[in-house]
DNA sequence: TGGGTGACCATAG
DNA sequence: ACTATGGCCACCC
């Protein structure tokens, strides 16, 4: 259908504007998406995004909680880390250290 | 038609 | 920190 198509593509344009060291939670994305669709769409949107033409920075996603929980559908179970580190994040346990400061909400900058 | 499973979220204990 | 619900909705039997 088209709609979750949109969905989808909608999805993807949002996560590509989240800049360098931020990240954001997928129940933010759904929400600024009108709140029509359950966040659990956009998991299942990052699980195809390795497959879209343009890049798809999926590992700026994670949890409301900061924690990475997509992690181990990545290449490598630890590419997600490395890819948030080598932009200056922070990450202890799983969890983004000081999460509410990365934190960008898709809402304020539309 | 229906049950099980999620890269989720909120609330409660 | 943990489990247990209930809601969510696409996908796959």
């Amino acid at each position: 259908m088209k709609t979750q198509d949109d969905f989808f593509q909608n999805v993807y344009a949002i996560v590509r504007l989240i800049p360098k060291g931020r990240v954001t939670s997928y129940g933010a994305i759904a929400k600024s998406l009108g709140a029509i669709r359950s966040s659990r769409m956009v998991g299942w949107a990052m699980n195809l995004s390795h497959s879209q033409e343009i890049y798809v920075p999926a590992h700026r996603v994670v949890n409301r909680n900061g924690e990475l929980t997509g992690k181990l559908h990545f290449a490598t179970p630890f590419l997600m880390k490395e890819l948030l580190e080598k932009e200056g994040i922070v990450i202890i346990k799983e969890k983004i250290l000081n999460f509410n400061i990365h934190f960008w909400d898709p809402m304020q900058e539309l």
